[in-house]
DNA sequence: AGTCCACAGGAAGGGCAGGCGA
DNA sequence: TCGCCTGCCCTTCCTGTGGACT
């Protein structure tokens, strides 16, 4: 069989790694050398490449550049808050801005110090022990995971801060909000408090995070004594996204797409809220399918299915890697949600039109009640209700379910469940969780 | 207006694994 | 080795909620 180029994902994905005959060939890699990359530098269609020029952030720069510049001579920087919702280009921006700084100030004699942390980073900075222990290891000081107060390692930290005599320290905390969300706002007071005691140095916040309303849910106390500035990343629009994909084939690619490709991505992006970041994963996705394919150019057709191999991959990779429960949790769902339509398909043939189509949308004591059974079945201890429903948020929060807390008058208060899963990310979702529950 | 239901969700604390320091 | 510290996962207990029902 000759397998042809199609647009149905499952197709492309189950002959992605076979061929002809389904034996292994020696020369695997003989296409891939023979007709050329599309592909010349992948690292620069990565969202986390930071270009030598950074485009339709002019102002946002020189606003940013003006608040920490004080720190070449010597001032401490206002603390700086930096909004803007995904994909804006505030992360990417910081770093050039912060490569300049660094830059800048090695040729006028050092004493600028940045910090970068990401505080979404799993076991990078998602407690405040985590955080401190962080810093301190960018520092170049080793810290155990556990086994320290916490109180101890901020003392440890503000020690290594002041020996690091006439520095200024400009602590870069990513997605600030997620830290915020864990253990509250009691570090940055913390951390201001502290830093406004030393004598030798000095430490300016800079927090980014995709939440408007951040700074609004801080303490008081927090609040008056960051005395912060904050700068708003405006979304993309459509035409910015395109110079944006523009320069990045440019670095990336050796062949460039396809006349409507570039448009075509920037307006799918520009749709989700301006996302430079979904714009790129869209487009380097394109170019490894039309590689792979042995195609010479990215059309429109690949960018069509990166759009669904991005959703499938993202969503599947994140229900592989949830506890076993929260996988329990949500194959009662999809059971209760077969079953429902099922049901409900018979039901139409049976009584015509007087039954409406199928109520997909699921209850907590429901999905709790099938969740005990699955556990029975599999001899698993079963989870408390209480924890069940932090569970069942968590899946809310991972976009893999919309959860709505809704009223039922008498019988009582739940949260209204429907599955947020395309056809083609249910089906490969369902066999996973079939795989690990038969 | 008061009652009721089926939870939601906050707070507190238990148990565990693992590291540090005396 | 032991006590103390941490994060993590979980349970238990409790109060709050809002619309239907009486």
């Amino acid at each position: 069989m000759v397998f042809k180029p199609t647009n149905d994902l499952d197709t492309y994905i189950s002959h992605e790694n076979t061929c002809e005959t389904g034996v292994v060939r020696s020369n695997i890699f003989m296409n891939y050398i023979q007709n050329g990359p599309i592909i010349k530098n992948k690292d620069s269609l990565v969202s986390s490449f930071v270009p030598d020029e950074i485009i339709h952030r002019d102002e946002e720069i020189a606003q940013i550049s003006s608040v920490l510049a004080p720190s070449l001579r010597g001032y401490q920087p206002n603390n700086l808050f930096i909004y803007g919702t995904v994909g804006t280009g505030k992360t990417i921006t910081m770093k050039f801005i912060l490569s300049e700084l660094i830059r800048t100030a090695n040729q006028n004699g050092g004493g600028v110090k940045p910090i970068y942390i990401n505080c979404k980073m799993k076991r990078v900075a998602d407690t405040e022990y985590r955080l401190i222990a962080q810093l301190l290891k960018e520092m170049g000081v080793y810290v155990p995971d556990t086994g320290i107060s916490t109180n101890i390692l901020y003392k440890r930290f503000f020690e290594e801060i002041e020996a690091s005599k006439d520095s200024i320290f400009i602590i870069v905390l990513d997605e600030i909000d997620a830290l915020f969300k864990k253990i509250g706002d009691e570090f940055l007071y913390n951390l201001t408090r502290s830093s406004s005691e030393l004598e030798n140095t000095k430490i300016s916040i800079v927090g980014i995070t995709n939440d408007l309303s951040f700074y609004d849910r801080l303490d008081v106390r927090v609040k008056s004594s960051l005395g912060e500035e904050e700068i708003v990343f405006k979304p993309y629009n459509a035409l910015q996204l395109r110079d944006i994909l523009l320069g990045r084939c440019i670095t990336g690619f050796s062949a460039m797409p396809e006349g409507g490709v570039i448009n075509k991505v920037a307006a799918m992006a520009a749709h989700e809220h301006g996302d430079a970041r979904r714009a790129l994963d869209l487009l380097r996705v394109a170019a490894e399918i039309a590689e792979r394919f042995n195609d010479t150019m990215i059309e429109e057709r690949h960018v069509d299915m990166a759009q669904d191999k991005l959703d499938l991959d993202k969503t599947v990779e994140t229900v592989r890697s949830q506890p076993r429960h929260s996988q329990a949790v949500l194959y009662a769902m999809i059971k209760l949600h077969e079953e429902g339509k099922n049901k409900n398909s018979n039901r139409v043939q049976v009584q015509g039109n007087g039954v409406h189509w199928a109520d997909k949308r699921l209850l907590t004591g429901d999905v709790y009640d099938r969740y005990k059974s699955i556990c029975n079945a599999h001899k698993m201890p079963t989870l408390t209700q209480r924890r069940v429903s932090d569970l069942i948020g968590e899946l809310d929060m991972l976009g893999i379910i919309n959860a709505r807390v809704i009223s039922k008058g008498r019988y009582g208060r739940t949260r209204q469940i429907t599955l947020a899963l395309s056809d083609s990310v249910l089906r490969k979702t369902t066999n996973l969780l079939k795989e690990r529950f038969v």
